[in-house]
DNA sequence: TAGGATTGCAA
DNA sequence: TATTGCAATCCTA
């Protein structure tokens, strides 16, 4: 394999909260040089590097070859990109490895039909129309729905409704307060309803129509060095936010369509890899117990709850909360807002959480005693994360610190996984000379353009790469999967 | 014209 | 009173 490097990725993993990873930021910031930037070089790019004078353009040229090596040079000093820290096996085994297949599902573009987001603009433009015929006669008056200044001015000042105002700086009208109002005063609702179609209609119709190229494909760019979580984020367009939704929003997933006729689209996707990955690092028996025997986790930690075995729907829905309020540490008043119980209930749903699966509580008390000492936590694969603010003596600073400590090594482990996952699922492609290709990552989910004659190979294959990226885990992970026409069926 | 504030979509 | 992203729109500076 050639051997390569990236001082932009090494800097990244040292440090993911860090906002200016460019060259000069960082030569200015390590090494106090403040580097020729481009504008002063191109005169604000009123020049074309070619026409910029030889001697300047090789001083320029200089800068960056000369800090990248200096920088390479320090990197290799820091104490904290070696092996010691697992870091420098992350780098070479995810991250570097990665940047490759990202750049190969940069090149292969995703297809759309775009008769179909045309004629869903003109659906949402209808609706759109008819909700504002309905909402200027229910305000007496004309004004521009999208500004969230009028709203607040028809609804609070003009018609005197209750002013349910939730402030920040000014007072709120977002879709959580409208709905509170939609009770009694439908144009509240019509609001609701007339945002939901113009953020379909302008955020995803349109935008999605007008980066397609000519022959009806798009490609997203996947940035390896934005999130403070070390996953991916995805720009122009977006593609890790595509509506899922039951309405007129899941259609536009159906615009996403295989590459050429016979073709399949398959999307596979880690199901419920948090809690897995919390029954591996607790090593909880009762967790791991339910994962072994396949079953519904929610539906056990209902019969945990409510100790019994006939489980209301109702009761499921509250177990599944639950279980996410231990994965994400939100406070016991979130979850009485999410599920209409009171903080008391809470709190007893919360402790029989606890009581039954007891290794998960030792696992959080842990790791919190752990970052309080250190100052640091690390997700399964060795990366590091400092939260200084576990000490503070701000307990409101002090407690979200505390959440963060005991979320931040489940969640981020998995980004992990299935950075591991798309280098293997490549490397498989490759060698096996297989036609199809991978398309998106959508952070716990996989989507590739299969090819007809290799379908039955490859939905096998792909969902056991997937499961097998923890060896010596005492469960496997689980992967879902199908075939498909078009994304939206994906689901 | 740039950028903050607000809003809402995903995992 | 969970986190991380990207993008649209409004509206002020």
């Amino acid at each position: 394999m050639a051997q390569f490097y990236d001082t932009m990725l090494a800097q990244y993993i040292k440090n993911p909260g860090q906002r200016w990873l460019w060259l000069d930021s960082i030569a200015e910031r390590e090494f106090e040089y403040k580097m020729i930037s481009f504008d002063q070089i191109t005169a604000k790019k009123t020049l074309n590097f070619e026409e910029v004078d030889l001697p300047q353009a090789a001083i320029y040229s200089w800068e960056d070859v000369y800090m990248t090596h200096k920088l390479y040079q320090n990197q290799k000093q820091n104490p904290y990109i070696t092996q010691e820290l697992k870091t420098d096996w992350i780098l070479k085994s995810i991250e570097f490895p990665l940047m490759k297949v990202l750049s190969k599902m940069e090149m292969t573009w995703i297809k759309i039909e775009r008769d179909i987001l045309k004629w869903l603009g003109m659906q949402l433009e209808s609706a759109i129309k008819e909700l504002e015929i309905e909402i200027f006669s229910l305000a007496w008056e004309n004004f521009n729905i999208n500004s969230p200044k009028q709203v607040w001015e028809i609804l609070f000042v003009k018609l005197w409704y209750p002013t349910a105002k939730k402030t920040k700086t000014w007072f709120s009208v977002n879709a959580e307060v409208l709905e509170q109002l939609a009770k009694d005063y439908p144009i509240a609702s019509k609001i609701v309803e007339y945002r939901h179609y113009s953020k379909l209609k302008s955020t995803y119709v349109e935008w999605l129509l007008s980066v397609a190229t000519q022959d009806d494909r798009i490609h997203t760019s996947y940035n390896q060095t934005i999130a403070s979580t070390w996953r991916l984020s995805s720009t122009n367009p977006n593609l890790q936010n595509i509506p899922t939704g039951d309405g007129i929003a899941w259609k536009i997933r159906k615009a996403f369509i295989v590459d050429s006729a016979g073709d399949l689209l398959v999307a596979f996707d880690y199901s419920q890899v948090e809690v897995r990955l919390l029954a591996i690092m607790s090593g909880d028996e009762n967790l791991l117990k339910a994962f072994k025997e396949g079953r519904d986790i929610h539906q056990v930690t209902a019969e945990f709850i409510f100790k019994t075995t006939e489980i209301t729907s109702t009761q499921r829905k509250f177990a599944k909360a639950v279980n996410f309020w231990v994965i994400y540490g939100i406070s016991p008043f979130w979850l009485t807002k999410m599920i209409d119980i009171s903080q008391k209930e809470a709190r007893e749903y919360i402790d029989a959480f606890y009581e039954n699966y007891p290794k998960v509580r030792e696992f959080y008390d842990a790791t919190i005693a752990s970052c309080k000492k250190n100052s640091y936590v690390e997700t399964l694969f060795g990366r590091r994360r400092y939260i200084p603010s576990i000490n503070d003596k701000n307990k409101m600073l002090a407690s979200s610190a505390e959440r963060e400590a005991i979320n931040m090594p489940i969640q981020w482990s998995s980004a992990d996984i299935i950075k591991i996952a798309m280098i293997r699922i490549d490397n498989f492609l490759e060698k096996g000379n297989f036609k199809s290709t991978m398309l998106l990552q959508v952070h716990d989910e996989l989507v590739f353009n299969i090819v007809v004659n290799e379908y039955s190979q490859l939905v096998v294959e792909i969902p056991k790469i997937m499961e097998s990226i923890l060896k010596d885990a005492p469960i496997e992970l689980k992967v879902d999967s199908g075939e498909w026409k078009n994304w939206k069926e994906c689901k």
